[in-house]
DNA sequence: CCAAACTGGTTTCATCTGTAACCATCGAAA
DNA sequence: TTTCGATGGTTACAGATGAAACCAGTTTGG
């Protein structure tokens, strides 16, 4: 333990990183090689599957994006015909976003993958454990809220 | 709890993510700031100041980076002469890297800073929550690991 | 009523990223 | 030896990214 050292393998940020770099990546490849989609694009698509319908704003601060992520993604899956814009009433700048039949049904699909993918994840390890990453996961979030 | 939906914000590897990304801006500052590194070249910088030398191969090991990261963090840390290439004696593709002092000095200056980072962050937790994130973490690593 | 400040969303630009191709060198096997 | 596959490291290319500028529409204060 030199004091002047900074141990990175134990370092929590890197370590946070890390690991969520990898779990990410695993599950990159479900919406990657299915359908080609990007990460915006994923949480886009899963945003709007979960709420029904949302501004691009309230899609950004949901899924924690920066919105021009949000501008090119709800872009991109537009041209796929996935989703569709339909002007607020009363608010000319606001678009409502709603998934079309076709981006319903890619959501459908890939929801039962991804709740397999984290049940796989969290099978290899022990109730004990499970409860802490589940438990020190959301203290940070806490943590990082409250300032 | 919708058999058919996805709930994002309780989904392990969305929320994994989004607490690691805003760990990692947060600290971030710290190194981009201050010399205005990229992460890449922290963790070059890091790397090199706990290990003394270490070759490109190596180096993309222990921090967990791409070879072409690796690459070009090696190459700008150089330009600003904070670190130094050996040719390896017996193998002439290997290069042995090295901080000079210029490197060690800015190494010696952000080590208090990240120690003080990670223990700020960990100061807003209990106790229990510290030991729930840091095990949670070590357990997913290791399962990670193991396959 | 009008200007200024603000907000939703897009685009531009410069940078960062990963894949794949590449170059040089090495080691093993014929 | 010579050849060929593996390895250390760099580079080219095509995408992805974020900051900042931008456009259009909206609200606020005078």
């Amino acid at each position: 333990m030199e004091p002047d050292i900074l141990e990175l393998e134990s370092f929590l940020p890197y370590r946070l990183y890390r690991l969520a770099d990898a779990v990410s990546r695993e599950f990159s490849r479900i919406y990657r090689d299915r359908h080609g989609l990007t990460r915006p694009e994923w949480r886009t698509l899963s945003g709007l599957g979960q709420r029904g319908t949302m501004t691009a704003t309230e899609l950004g601060e949901q899924s924690a994006m920066h919105k021009t992520k949000v501008s090119r993604a709800v872009a991109e899956l537009e041209r796929r015909r996935w989703l569709t814009r339909t002007p607020d009433e009363s608010d000319r700048r606001v678009e409502h976003l709603a998934l079309t039949k076709a981006g319903l049904t890619a959501y459908r699909e890939m929801v039962p993958l991804a709740k397999a993918f984290e049940r796989q994840l969290l099978e290899r390890l022990s109730h004990q454990e499970r409860a802490a990453i589940v438990s020190g996961v959301a203290a940070l979030e806490g943590a990082l809220e409250g300032k």
